[in-house]
DNA sequence: TTGTATGTTTCATTTATTGAAATATATCCG
DNA sequence: CGGATATATTTCAATAAATGAAACATACAA
């Protein structure tokens, strides 16, 4: 017994960091901003300009169905609209409104408050960080979307 | 009209990347490692060593209630167990079974890979992006953990 | 003591997620 | 062209998970 079980190993603290950090931004932003769900919230955030809902569904690792009825949700409050695409009749876009837009806007200033009060970095190790987050980013969609999900 | 709105923010960008990240992570964990639901996961890292289930909900942003039903479901395939605390007889502190190290000692070797290969960063980035991490959990963890929730 | 605050549990309600079956359209191939 | 098969989405019923109020036990303070 080497006793290696009951030390923290240091990716396991990186895990636990990034999900202290996710479920903190959305606590924060639960409490400012447009109200919305945590998923609505991130399907807004997505949609700067539309997209397919199996596109979206695929990035955000949720089925098919489960976007359904949160793109149900947003437009019944009129925040989205389905729009078949021109190019695949099957499929469906989804498209901000002007109120869309406007959620959208608010939610990213907020966002912006909710990452440096959060964090507590400093201006330069933020852009630091950014930095790498958006190479995992591309990594993470270039090198294909988790494999194990149901799709 | 600026167009602002219809252009992706970086706060914006940065915290989309972290639900990736923090999505994919967890995508990875359920294809391989011990058979765990994602909260259940976080609860076995979080315990190097025995816990307070009050203080676990809080660091985990969970109600004491959502907890109680984890800790009954990890301690019923017999991964936990818990203790009266002896400082608080009220409270119980939560500690890992024999199976729970060696189901935690094998999520931190999963997750060790899975960090690799989710972020796609090469060593040297990794660390940097770790000190980082580590940085923002000490400041989520001193400046209080979000305010919003029914405490 | 007594009163109030804290740590946890219970349980009923609400909310979210899953997955199979259905619909519509696309694509491939003979 | 026509038929088979694949893909995009929806529907809906079943399941799972989270919420919050009430209860219980213990702590702490006056």
């Amino acid at each position: 017994m080497t006793g290696a079980d009951k030390r923290d190993s240091a990716p396991g603290e990186m895990m636990l960091s990034i999900a202290l950090l996710y479920w903190s931004l959305h606590d924060r932003l639960d409490c400012s901003g447009p109200d919305l769900s945590k998923r609505e919230r991130l399907v807004l955030m997505r949609l700067p300009t539309p997209r397919r809902m199996g596109d979206l569904a695929r990035t955000m690792q949720l089925l098919p169905s489960t976007l359904t009825v949160l793109a149900d949700g947003l437009e019944k409050r009129g925040l989205v609209e389905r729009q078949r695409d021109p190019d695949d009749r099957r499929a469906w876009l989804l498209e901000l409104t002007k109120e869309g837009h406007a959620a959208r806007c608010e939610l990213n200033e907020v966002v912006e408050i909710a990452l440096r009060e959060a964090t507590g970095l400093p201006e330069d190790d933020l852009e630091v960080f950014g930095a790498l987050l958006l190479r995992i980013r591309d990594h993470i969609m270039a090198d294909g979307l988790p494999k194990g999900l149901p799709f």
